[in-house]
RNA sequence: CGCGGGGUGGAGCAGUCUGGAAGCUCGUCGGGCUCAUAACCCGAAGGUCGUAGGUUCAAAUCCUGCCCCCGCAACCA
């Protein structure tokens, strides 16, 4: 049985293109959760976490900040390992796949399937601007046009190596069909079969040439390994796989890993590629995925200009790492995605830490030291009321158990908490104070407390997995025979209004007054001549009827009357203007563009409008009455 | 008809797969208690389960139409 202990998880690793967000900290909270969780059921638990640092999107922040590649991801990297850190997280191993060991095994890796004719040299085929050097597909083009820079654009095909994926698809359908615990939550399941299996599985891209900072195809320099195949082997690398040889005794233990956790938008990736990535290199499958929800940020009522945003270092300035912990794991979504809000977390902290637990373990102790200087032992003096407790405490055990196993993470603690109100119950029903003030019931005092200190110990150890040092606390508290003089306050109850004030005085909600505006700078194009001016012709145009374009989320169809004509004009205002409010303007249109058809809609030219950094959009409008028609120039 | 998620008392959610008395936490109101962090315990009010139909002895749950919200995709001439 011993064998059958181990343990091998994984979070998914970190892209390192920016300052981590609370996405980050969610997940690792929930790992090491399940982690600690784990280890106190007698599993030899090995957990694994890191950053994804390749890419084109790391190349140009990197040149934007004005260091190489490396430099950036080292300083990003830091902070994913420091939110870890500060989250109290138990990770056992931080992977990087900027490692050396990871690249070589990569390279091994990308060989190997090269060899064995999992991985083809294609073409991948688009229209492609030469100064921009991009590929953009028919769709994205504007006009024909490179969305970027406006210049032509050319057929063309960049070399790029292909991966076979439909091969293996068969394979994968028999073993997802056979494995239900495979994918979890299981309603992801019929969507990957659905959209990407039944239909029929594209071959997938792993090689680029469009950029150099990634693992470079040892036998053919120019190409670099493409995002999964660099990423996903993490899990393998990290413990020691070695393609082509033995790999370590880690690795021959921990393989296949028993969970991947893992964020909804990514399932695809560890449910697909990965598994046939795998099948490819002749290896057992992860026992389980499970692609949790997302935890939000308020419900559209938070944004940068309210000064409302949360990070995860300062929810622990404010509430402590324990607190921060238990809101996202007790709120942790299972099939939906949750919502986190500073007043949501004022609330948890407030009735769940400070008043069910918090008041329970001091009142205890405040009333063993009362009554007998902090000693109290078993005195077998028990009654009726008694059975319930201990039923409900040496239950909780069993509870918690079964919903971890489902990974129900939020109900397990709720479950916890559920033990600890039930000990405020039972304070209520023995009433201590009123025994106290009888000399025949001291005996009986005793047993009561006794009782609950014994339930209160259950409960911490049940909860040291979702947090650890509160846990911890607790049990020092409550002493091995006699309880501390001073309890410490565990939770500090917090005054919603000062929290917010404070929030407001930390991220100042931006001015929007109109005395003070903020200037925008954007990109400068390149120099034009009056000549080129002179193309454009510009007018005063009237709005005479305006509608919402079905199916369309932000654009508006209006009739403008130019002059004598009426011209039928789309734009992408919807959400700044309503079709009402736009009837009756006089605008700047563009007359000239050749016409075009958005959404199925022509539209033969464009309103003009001025656009602030936040996306703000203002009509523009003559100063002066003008008739319709009237020429800009 | 682009893909997907959602709409359950004031707030946040569970319940929907496997129909069978509408549940949890917070808030509100009333009561109890005084050991404790103005806390704890008990009770109450409050919901046509988005809407309109259908199936059924029975629908939040299954089926159909519609409305609204949120992601992604597309797109902002």
């Amino acid at each position: 049985m011993a064998d059958n202990k181990k343990f091998y998880m994984t979070t998914a690793i970190a892209y390192t293109s920016g300052k981590p967000h609370i996405g980050n900290t969610y997940e690792f909270v929930l790992a090491d959760a399940i982690a600690r969780y784990k280890r106190s059921q007698g599993y030899d638990v090995f957990f694994q976490t890191g950053t994804d640092e390749h890419g084109q999107k790391i190349e140009l922040k990197a040149a934007e900040a004005g260091l190489s590649p490396k430099e950036f991801v080292d300083g990003i990297a830091a902070q994913v390992k420091e939110i870890a850190d500060m989250m109290n997280t138990s990770y056992d191993k931080f992977i990087r796949t900027t490692d050396v060991y990871h690249e070589k095994q990569v390279q091994k890796i990308f060989k190997k399937l090269y060899e064995q004719g999992d991985i083809y040299k294609g073409h991948y085929e688009g229209m492609y601007c030469t100064p921009c050097e991009s590929f953009f597909t028919e769709s994205q083009l504007v006009d024909g046009k490179c969305p970027d820079c406006g210049r032509e654009v050319q057929p063309a095909k960049e070399e790029a190596y292909f991966f076979k994926m439909s091969k293996y698809a068969d394979r994968l359908i028999e073993h997802i069909n056979t494995h239900p615990e495979f994918i979890q939550p299981v309603s992801r399941k019929n969507e990957m079969m659905n959209n990407f299996l039944l239909p029929g599985l594209q071959d997938l891209c792993v090689s680029r040439t469009s950029f150099t900072w990634g693992i470079p195809v040892d036998f053919d320099p120019k190409h670099v390994v493409y995002v999964w195949l660099d990423a996903l082997t993490n899990y393998i690398t990290g413990i020691g796989y070695d393609c082509g040889g033995e790999g370590t005794e880690q690795f021959k233990k921990e393989w296949p890993a028993d969970l991947h956790l893992i964020g909804k938008d990514i399932i695809r990736f560890h449910t697909i590629y990965w598994p046939i990535f795998l099948m490819a290199l002749d290896l057992p499958l992860p026992k389980q995925i499970f692609g949790h929800p997302w935890l939000l940020q308020g419900d559209g009522k938070m944004s940068k200009s309210k000064g409302n945003v949360i990070y995860a270092d300062e929810l622990v300035d404010f509430f402590g790492v324990d607190a921060v912990r238990y809101f996202v794991l007790h709120e942790m979504p299972f099939d939906n995605d949750g919502v986190i809000t500073w007043e949501l977390m004022v609330e948890r902290l407030n009735s769940d830490l400070a008043n069910t637990l918090g008041n329970l373990v001091n009142r205890t102790i405040s009333m063993t030291n009362k009554y007998f200087g902090g000693c109290v032992a078993d005195k077998g003096a028990a009654e009726a009321v008694d059975a319930d407790l201990k039923k409900v405490v040496d239950g909780t055990s069993a509870i918690v158990d079964a919903k971890m196993e489902k990974l129900r993470v939020a109900d397990a603690i709720t479950e916890i908490f559920n033990l600890f109100k039930r000990c405020n119950k039972y304070i209520d029903e023995t009433m201590p104070w009123a025994l106290a003030k009888e000399e025949d019931k001291k005996e009986r005092l005793e047993q009561v407390l006794y009782n609950l200190i014994e339930s209160i110990k259950k409960g911490a150890d049940l909860i040291a997995p979702f947090m650890p040092e509160t846990a911890e606390k607790i049990l020092t508290q409550l002493g091995d025979g006699k309880v501390t003089e001073k309890p410490e306050i565990l939770f500090q109850r917090l005054d919603i209004e000062e929290v917010m004030k404070k929030v407001e005085e930390l991220h100042p909600p931006v001015e929007e007054t109109e005395g003070e505006e903020t200037v925008v700078d954007i990109e400068a194009k390149e120099e034009i001549t009056f000549e080129d001016f002179g193309r454009m012709q510009f007018q005063v145009g009237e709005i005479i009827a305006c509608e919402e374009v079905k199916k369309s989320k932000k654009l508006l169809c209006s009739q403008v009357k130019v002059g004598s004509q009426v011209k039928q004009i789309v734009s992408g205002i919807k959400g700044h203007y309503t079709a009402e409010e736009m009837v009756g303007k006089k605008v700047m249109v563009l007359v000239n563009l050749k016409p075009a058809k958005l959404a199925g809609v022509l539209s033969e030219g464009m309103l003009l409008c001025a656009e602030d950094t936040e996306g703000n959009l203002a009509l523009m409008t003559p100063e002066k009455q003008m008739p319709a028609g009237a020429e800009i120039c």
